[in-house]
Order: structure tokens, then C-alpha cells, then sequence
RNA sequence: GCGAGCGUGGCGGAAACGGCAGACGCGCUGGGUUUAGGUCCCAGUGGGGUUCACACCCCGUGGGGGUUCAAGUCCCCCCGCUCGCACCA
């Protein structure tokens, strides 16, 4: 460092003092102490929400890019007058506390609170420009005893229920989880394959809006894959139920077996019948066979995984003693049990058609089953393309057709006969036109001790018994021991029995010792931000309608399914008790990409992980955020490889230089700029406050940044004889305005150097004066059949006649214009492109 | 297998509407300042050809075809990569 130069810039002088300021002052609150978001109804309102942090360490890159993305958005949307709700909280319930407990002996709530302060100096060391008055912590008895009273609403509602399922255990965390979170076969957080076990479990009843969850989802603006993801989860599909008997044979009676079919137009090509291994009828006629008992155990230890791979065999059936009556043909068919007919899709039982479905094809192959042609392939005009032959085909057909070996329905189209038949099953009373979705009732019940306790009690006398409101929160015992085997809040000594019935006082009665899932607490928190210390209520009714649905929600992509999907039920749930008005929570949804190191995820364990303080600890928090939304656009992912803080460092100095030098130059009288720069650097002002706005606009920080460089340039350029003045100084402050929301400190304490007394933060976004960009003369291209053969100058908007008289008077242009001129094309005050012949 | 998205210099990335491809930055090369290194400042930097030089010419946005006066951008086919879903009847 040169001893008498010039005031460098070290950001480490100056940003951490700001930081503190900005948190104990609660700079950025919305909110009167203890109240509501301040909501005069006069002003633009905005709700800004990101992705609340699970507290299991330090802040990672991938957050510092989330958060520098929302609070560039938030800072600029303040500077453009609106109110902005910003707030934040932890979603601090979860195995890794409970795993940090038992493998270290650590308390949860000890260490959780620990990773959340970390945490919280992390964000405001980095400037992060939240709403402090609104803090929420999912593990606070404060908040889970509002998650506990959503239960009770649900299951108010009906909603909420309990019964037993084949259900997903994952033998590592030792509990069941949801199907969301089953990814391949595996547990999505511990990695364990998961077995399929029947278990007594509670669920939450989404499937009652699966319509609206799929409809809903053409209003939001979403990213079109997270959109479709939710679609294919939903899984809606249209076709019938219709009813199959079982053949009489003397002493047993036929039962009824309804099946699911979205192909009902190719029902006279069903030549057998499959069941669900566990599938009621067949457990109940196969009772005491031994033989089936085998299959059955040896299919329910298939991992899913295997299925899927199609090792160790492919599909696996077994041969019922009994036949199946196909009701269009009267005709007795085999049935059979095999694995890859699911008991919990459509009726667990199929009626199956090798020539219409892959499955059925292998599988009847495989079995040597009949292949029964009922449809020829058709093309786009309805005209036959080929006869199908049961003995040559390899795969089955899918694609339109006309009907064969149909009986009454031959020679319809496919889709006709469809229409037909289902009409034809209604009228007979056989079944009933039918919607099905893959999804699935919402499994909320963990096994777990770090969560909220489910508050039911059970009683000998009543069954489940909600707890009444009054009595909530149904509070955990600190004093849980996380060395037991199973759950620890089952294992505690007293606490399931602290509870007599609330019906009949019972002193029999039991808590459920089960919690909920942590996806639950996060289906709701953007509501409970609106008044984080209510103690009456979850949310105030009248702020919800005001704030809801969240104008813009940002994070990570990894949420496409499962906490997206929840909060939109839970919300839509909540609209239909009256609680508020929207029908959606996210209006807009931003996924931002991911931080990642020579083209790999960042682990510990990879040894290429880059933590936020190894880069503010040497450059400060604004080239760590600047450097990130100057790597790419928000969507994009940033390989920190590529990366160069350096540079974003060096731009920065130079800011800084630029400006103290011009608070320096016109204290000490410098030479004012000439006429002629003061014109070129005003429009070099105006033209980067015109493109800087529209790329926040648009977010693409990226590009907005590329254009403070190109004025700090324009500026660098201007004041190189050491010049100074008012054209210099509104170059400056209009750049330091436009950076605030990506650098909010260095622009900040360069604003105040400048003589200002507030902060940059409260001025308002620049506007352009336009007039500047207005210019007398234009250069246009010249082009000869499309190639670049010169360049005029000429007056703005000048006529065609005058353009192309120019053009051709252009030395360069003229030696390409020897043959025949065809065509001119003029583009005003852009391009001339003559056409010639060769 | 199905669905969606993406392919532009050595690198990250720019180019509403079809209208100068490569903005801005990194890196690299040369020069200046400095005792030196770093910092800072200046110039150059898609590939090829050609010229003493100013210039000039050709090629170029994964590959091939098409529409157009004009294509990174629009249409068709192919290749490659990434991400979802995947026995859902």
C-alpha cells in the first residue's frame, strides 16, 4: 500500500460495520414492533419470498447465489418505490439435528439454534437485506403450534385420516417417508433402499385437489419444466372402471373385481386377467397356500429398484386357480398375480391386452399367453396402414386404429369405439367412466422426534381424539433420549402418558408418538411471516388477502414436487376453511442455478468446497456477490471454476477510484471536462441508466452489470487528464444508484463520500433524460447481396433516396456495385443492403 | 423408452422485432509506471489468406438441408450434452 496515495478501497474496513448497523437498526423492517407489515393502502405491495435454510451448518455457495439474486431484486424493487415484505426464518426441524444427537450426543434444539446463528451472521455480513422484525423458527412450540392446529383443521375437514397402507420404510432413518420423497427406489435423503411394509400412518388427503393442481397450474408463472414436473407427479388419465367376475365353479361364489382401463376400446382383446400380488380377493381365495405365501413374500422383497431394472427376471407372476369372465365376450379368461400390477394405482387389478400395452406383451410372451388382435393401425386420414399379426409383432401397437374381432364395435375408429363402449358399460351398469392420478394421498407421519408431535390422543374408549385448541401446543420433552432404538418420543418414560382422553378424561389415553414432516412445517410458513408472534391466530385473514399469493418466490429446482405441490394444497385447503382468499401461494417462481466446481457438485468430500467466507474474508461481501450474478444469468449454473473474483475486484477499485478522485478533484479544483466529453459522458449516463433498468426489469444482472462497466469506461475516459464536474459527478451517481441492489455497501459509503446524507438505498431508480439519446447523426451499414462492404454517416431519419445515394457515393461500397442493381433494401437508420447480379 | 431444455472465441457469457456475430469480463500477448513482484495505465486478441503499410478478401454460432434481399435467431432432418419421469394399466 503507497503511503500517501490516495484512500484505497477495503471493503473489510468498511462492510462490516454497515452489516451490523443495518441488522441491530432493523434497517430494512417492514413492521411497527410487534405488529403487522406496515400496509398503508396506498402503496404498490410486494411480496418477495425465498426458500427459508435448513440449519445443518454454515451457509453454502448455493445459498449466497439464492439469496444475491433475491436481495438484487428486493433492493431494486424498494428503489422503484414498492413495499417490499422480505422476510426470513429457519426451517429448523429434521433429522440432521436428530442425527447430530444420537451419532454425537449433541442436543437438538442446542445445536440447531448454533448452525441458525452461524447462519444468521453469514446473511447479514453479507448484506442481505431482510425484514429482522419477522423471524420465524419451525421449531419453536410459537410456530409448531400453529402447524399442529393446521393438522387439526385438516383433519376438521377430513382431510387429515388415518389408516394402514403399504407404505415406504427407509431402514437407515428408520422411519417412513413420503412418496415424494422415494427417488429410484431409494430414500432421498439417506440413500437406503426402501422397503414396502404395511404400517397404520396418517396422511393428508391431496388427492382431493388433484383437478385443481393440475388446472391451477396453466395461471402461475412457473418455469415450464417445474410446471410439467408437477403434471407428470399428478398423473391424469382418463378411462373407465368396469366391473370383471370371477368364473362360478360350483361351491364359490363369482366375485366381483373392478378394474381400471384407459384403453376400454380394447377390451375384446383382453386374453387374461392380472391381480396385484396383495390384492383382497387373492389374499382371501389363495388364504393357506402355501405356495402362495412364497410368491408373495418373495415379490414383496423385490426392491423396487430391481423391478425396475428388469433383473433378476423381469415381471414375476404366479397362476391363479381360478378364471376371470371378460364381460363383452362372456368369455373365461386366466387370471394371474404379478408384480407389476400395483395395489395402490387405480383398482390393483388390470384386464390386460398384449396388443395394446407394452407390459401386457412382454408378460403374455413370456407366459406364452394368447395375443389376440383387435385393432390394424391407421394413419393421420383414417386409411389402414397394415394388418397386425399376433405371431410376427415384437412389440405392442399404441397408435390409432379401426377395430377387428370387436363384435358389434368392428371397423369404428379407435377413439369412437372408446366413446361407445364406456357408454355401452354405463347403460349395462357394468362400470363407469373414470379419472385416475398417480398421485397419491400426502403421507405425513414420521417416526422421527425432531418435529412436531401429531396432536391426537388415542383413547381405549373414543378412538383418536383431536387436541383442543386451548391445550396446544402439544410441546416435545427436553429430556428425550436419542441412544434408544426406534423412536425416542416412544421410548421416553412419561410423556405419551401425560395425556388423559380430552373427550371421556380417560387417564388411559396416549399421544400419538409419531411428529409431522418437515415439509409440513414448510407447506405454510410464508403465512405465518405475516405476524410471526401472533399467539390468537396463524395468520390474520385480512393480511393474507392483502399480501397472498407471494409476488415472486425464489430457490432451488430440487423442490419441484414436493414442497411446491404441498404449499398449493395447503393453501388451496385453507382457502376452503375460509382462512384466505387466494388460490395459489407463488404466483411467480424463479429456480436459480446451481454453485457448482469443475462441472461437480461442491462437497467436503469431493475437497472442492468453496464456502462463502473464504471469498468475503478477501474481497468483501460485494465482490462475492457481484462476482455471482456477473457469472451468468440467474437461471444458469456457475461453475466456480470459471469464476474471477479478481476481476469483480478490480472493477470495483476502480469504481471506488473514480469517485473519491472526483470528490478529491472538486474540493481541490481540477480542470473541468470539455464541452465535448460532458456530451459524451452524459449520454453515456443516460444510455446506461435506459439499459440497466430494462436488464433488473428483466433480471439478467449479468448483462445490467456489463453496462455499469461500459459507463465506468465512459467515465475512466473522460477524466484521464485528472478532469472533474458535474457531468463526472452524475456519471457517478447514477452508477452508484444502478449497483446499489447487486454491491450495497461500496455504494453506499461512496454515496455518503460523495456529500449525500442518507443512504443510496432510499433514493429512488434514476430516470433516463431521454432527450440525450437523440442524436443528429446515425452510422449505417452498407451492405452489397448481405456482406458488409462499408459504412455512412448520415442524418437521423434521412430519406431512402438520400440514404442510397450515400451508399452508393461510399468508395468502398462503389467497387462492389458493378453489376446489375436489382433491389435496395433500406432499414431506417440501421442498414442498406443493395441485391446484384453477378 | 417418453417429456423438456441446451449446443456461439482459450473461458464465463452478449446479441427484443430475422438486419454490423462475439457486448462486458476473465485469460493471454506486447508496451508504460515501479528497485522488483503485485497493483495501476495503454494497445492487441474468432480462424485463415494477403500486403512494406493503410487497407482488402475468404471462412465462421454442433452437422446437413430449406425459407429470405438478409438466419445464431424461423422451418425440416441428424448428432451431442443436461435435466425430469419411468411397469401408473
Amino acid at each position: 500500500m503507497t503511503e500517501d496515495g490516495p484512500e484505497r478501497y477495503d471493503p473489510l474496513a468498511i462492510e462490516p460495520s454497515i452489516a451490523q448497523r443495518w441488522y441491530e437498526q432493523r434497517t430494512y423492517s417492514l413492521r411497527p414492533p410487534a405488529g403487522e407489515p406496515n400496509d398503508e393502502q396506498d402503496v404498490e405491495r410486494f411480496y418477495a419470498l425465498t426458500m427459508f435454510p435448513y440449519p445443518s451448518g454454515d451457509l453454502h455457495m448455493g445459498h449466497a447465489e439464492i439469496f444475491t439474486i433475491h436481495d438484487a431484486l428486493v433492493r431494486h424493487l424498494r428503489m422503484t418505490g414498492r413495499r417490499v415484505l422480505n422476510p426470513i426464518g429457519w426451517d429448523a426441524f429434521g433429522l440432521p439435528a436428530e442425527n447430530a444427537a444420537r451419532n454425537r450426543g449433541a442436543d437438538p434444539k442446542a445445536w440447531t439454534y448454533a448452525n441458525i446463528e452461524e447462519q444468521r451472521s453469514t446473511i447479514v455480513r453479507l448484506g442481505y437485506s431482510f425484514d429482522w422484525e419477522t423471524v420465524l423458527y419451525t421449531c419453536d412450540p410459537s410456530y409448531y403450534r400453529w402447524t399442529q392446529w393446521l393438522f387439526l383443521e385438516l383433519y376438521d375437514a377430513g382431510l387429515a385420516y388415518r389408516r394402514e397402507a403399504l407404505v415406504n420404510w427407509d431402514p437407515v432413518d428408520q422411519t417412513v417417508l413420503a412418496n415424494e420423497q422415494v427417488v429410484d427406489g431409494r430414500g432421498e435423503r439417506s440413500g437406503a433402499v426402501v422397503q414396502r411394509v404395511p404400517r397404520t400412518q396418517w396422511f393428508f388427503r391431496i388427492t382431493d385437489y388433484a383437478d385443481e393442481l393440475l388446472e391451477g397450474l396453466d395461471d402461475i408463472d412457473w418455469p415450464e419444466r417445474v410446471k410439467n414436473s408437477q403434471r407428470a407427479w399428478i398423473g391424469r388419465s382418463e378411462g373407465a372402471e368396469i366391473t370383471f367376475k370371477t368364473a362360478g365353479d360350483g361351491d364359490q361364489p363369482a366375485d366381483e373385481i373392478l378394474v381400471y382401463t384407459t384403453r376400454p376400446d380394447t377390451i375384446f382383446g383382453a386374453t387374461y386377467f392380472v391381480f396385484a400380488p396383495e390384492h383382497p380377493i387373492v389374499t382371501e381365495r389363495m388364504e393357506g397356500d402355501e405356495d402362495y405365501a412364497a410368491f408373495l413374500e418373495e415379490v414383496s422383497h423385490r426392491s423396487e429398484i430391481e423391478r425396475q431394472s428388469g433383473e433378476g427376471g423381469g415381471k414375476r407372476g404366479y397362476r391363479l386357480p381360478f378364471r376371470v369372465v371378460n364381460p363383452f365376450t362372456n368369455e373365461e379368461i386366466p387370471a394371474f398375480a404379478a408384480d407389476y400390477v400395483l395395489m395402490d394405482y387405480g383398482t390393483g387389478a388390470i384386464m390386460a391386452v398384449p396388443v395394446g400395452d407394452q407390459r401386457d406383451f412382454e408378460f403374455a410372451r413370456q407366459q406364452g399367453l394368447e395375443i389376440r388382435v383387435i385393432i390394424h393401425p391407421t394413419g393421420p386420414d383414417g386409411e389402414l396402414l397394415e394388418e397386425l399379426d399376433a405371431d410376427t409383432m415384437t412389440e405392442a401397437y399404441t397408435g390409432p386404429g379401426v377395430m377387428v374381432n370387436s363384435g358389434a364395435y368392428d371397423g369404428l375408429p379407435w377413439d369412437e369405439a372408446k366413446e361407445r363402449i364406456i357408454a355401452d358399460v354405463e347403460s349395462k351398469g357394468w362400470g363407469t367412466e373414470r379419472v385416475n392420478t398417480r398421485l397419491r394421498d400426502w403421507l405425513v407421519s414420521r417416526q422421527r422426534s425432531w418435529g412436531p408431535p401429531i396432536p391426537i390422543v388415542h383413547c381405549v374408549e373414543c378412538g383418536e381424539v383431536p387436541v383442543p385448541l386451548e391445550q396446544l401446543p402439544v410441546e416435545l420433552p427436553d429430556d428425550l433420549d436419542f441412544q434408544v432404538q426406534g423412536s425416542p418420543l416412544d421410548q421416553h418414560p412419561t410423556w405419551k402418558h401425560e395425556a388423559d382422553c380430552p373427550q371421556c378424561g380417560d387417564p388411559r389415553a396416549t399421544r400419538d408418538i409419531d411428529t409431522l414432516d418437515t415439509f409440513v412445517d414448510s407447506s405454510w410458513y410464508f403465512l405465518r411471516y405475516l405476524s410471526p408472534e401472533a399467539e390468537d391466530r396463524a395468520w390474520p385473514p385480512d393480511a393474507a388477502n392483502r399480501w397472498l399469493p407471494v409476488d415472486q418466490y425464489t430457490g432451488g429446482v430440487e423442490h419441484a414436487v414436493l414442497h411446491l405441490l404441498y404449499s398449493r394444497f395447503v393453501v388451496k385447503a385453507m382457502r376452503d376453511r375460509g382462512h384466505l382468499r387466494a388460490d395459489e401461494p407463488f404466483q411467480a417462481l424463479l429456480n436459480q442455478g446451481q454453485v457448482i466446481m469443475d462441472g461437480a457438485s461442491m462437497s467436503k468430500s469431493k475437497g472442492n468446497l468453496v464456502v462463502p467466507g473464504e471469498v468475503y474474508d478477501t474481497y468483501g461481501a460485494d465482490t462475492l456477490r457481484g462476482t455471482m450474478l456477473f457469472a451468468s444469468a440467474p437461471e444458469d449454473d456457475i461453475d466456480w471454476a470459471d469464476v474471477s473474483p479478481t476481476g469483480m475486484y478490480k472493477w470495483l477499485s476502480r469504481v471506488w477510484r473514480l469517485t473519491i478522485a472526483e470528490v478529491d478533484g472538486a474540493t481541490g479544483a481540477g480542470p473541468a471536462v470539455s464541452e465535448v466529453v460532458a456530451t459524451a459522458l452524459r449520454r453515456a449516463t443516460a444510455e446506461a441508466i435506459v439499459g440497466a433498468s430494462q436488464d433488473y426489469d428483466a433480471r439478467k444482472y449479468n448483462t445490467a452489470i456489463a453496462k455499469l462497466m461500459t459507463l465506468t469506461n465512459a467515465v475512466l475516459d473522460a477524466t484521464r487528464g485528472g478532469e472533474s464536474g458535474p457531468p463526472v459527478r452524475e456519471a457517478l451517481e447514477a452508477l452508484l444508484t444502478l449497483l446499489a441492489p447487486v454491491c450495497p455497501f461500496v455504494t453506499d459509503e461512496l454515496w455518503q463520500r460523495l456529500g449525500h446524507e442518507g443512504s443510496v438505498h432510499d433514493q429512488s431508480w434514476p430516470v433516463a433524460d431521454t432527450s440525450l439519446l437523440v442524436q443528429d447523426e446515425v452510422q449505417m451499414v452498407v451492405q452489397v447481396n448481405g456482406k458488409v462492404r462499408g459504412r455512412i454517416t448520415i442524418a437521423t431519419d434521412a430519406a431512402q433516396s438520400a440514404v442510397e445515394a450515400a451508399a452508393r457515393a461510399n468508395e468502398a461500397v462503389a467497387g462492389h456495385l458493378e453489376g446489375e442493381v436489382l433491389k435496395v433494401i433500406v432499414i431506417p437508420n440501421k442498414l442498406v443492403n443493395f441485391v446484384v447480379r453477378d
